[in-house]
DNA sequence: CTGGACGTTTACGCAAACGTAAGCTATCAC
DNA sequence: GTGATAGCTTACGTTTGCGTAAACGTCCAG
């Protein structure tokens, strides 16, 4: 469906990344931040809405720090792994107690070991269904040209 | 999650079902449908809104013939392997023009190929969010040994 | 001054598949 | 007669993740 542009990165990297001040861009209005993860403004408003991201305001204007632009990557590669935004919601507010702490790690940890169940549960159900479905054009697939060949 | 009890039927043998009189029951209430099949009764009369399943009645109460149950077959199977109840609907709807004829079969088929290819997709994206998750647990592992080393 | 571009808020809509009452009927057992 | 059992209809509620206006503010270019 849509694409996403810019998705190089993986969670480790986004969970590690440090605030270096180098000569990057530092602050973003709501139209930077959607173009570059191609998504629409009303989702990072939906997105501030639950909770996900506190972006500063100038006016009424919302403005985004690199840690905004962070946690934002987080909750679009928390979706493509199939966490629902209440659980990302969930993972970054324990995130945000870190000191690169040892228990929120481990936490995390459990919930993608979690997820990875059942993701693999997911598959076997996906692959039943295509075992089946298979099953069924194959026998359908037989009929067709008995028909077929009957009819003639 | 809801374990279907009597499950033991695939598509085509739901399809091809002939209505032989023969020894078996012919009529059923809404509650013995809903206890053969494990669903609720709310179920059942929400499939009849949609116009999946259309019983007779004995007054004001529904009764369901091996047709109905034949269809409410199908529409569980069809969802086990990912079809939408919409999807189901018009599939039901062509299944009726039932001579066995060779257009409907056709059509069926290719529906069921599509579907084999949407539900491959998933299982790409699924089996993709695996290895990320798989990956991350990998590190973030990593990182808690270290830590943990470190903190002793 | 006029039109875009970019932003804001509030708020209803949607799709899927039922859950969950609320309030009523009918039948059977005891 | 009283409760249990089985059924009925109507209709609002739930969940998830936004889409899609509506109606308005602001600032810059021409």
């Amino acid at each position: 469906m849509s694409e996403a542009l810019s998705m190089e990165g993986d969670i480790v990297s986004a969970m590690t990344a440090t605030d270096e001040p180098g000569n990057k861009k530092t602050v973003f209005t709501i139209g930077e931040l959607a173009k570059e993860f191609g998504v629409t403004l009303r989702t990072l408003r939906f997105y501030e809405d639950k909770g996900l991201i506190n972006p500063k305001r100038d006016g009424q204007n919302r403005l985004y720090n690199r840690r905004d632009r962070a946690r934002l990557k987080l909750v679009l590669m928390g979706k493509q792994v199939g966490f629902s935004l209440n659980e990302i919601c969930d993972m970054l507010d324990l995130y945000d107690l870190r000191d690169g702490q040892v228990v929120q790690l481990r936490v995390a940890l459990d919930k993608f070991n979690e997820q990875i169940d059942v993701l693999k549960q997911q598959k076997s159900h996906i692959e039943q269904a295509i075992d089946e479905l298979s099953r069924t054009v194959e026998v359908v697939s037989g009929m067709l040209k008995q028909k077929e060949s009957a009819e003639r």
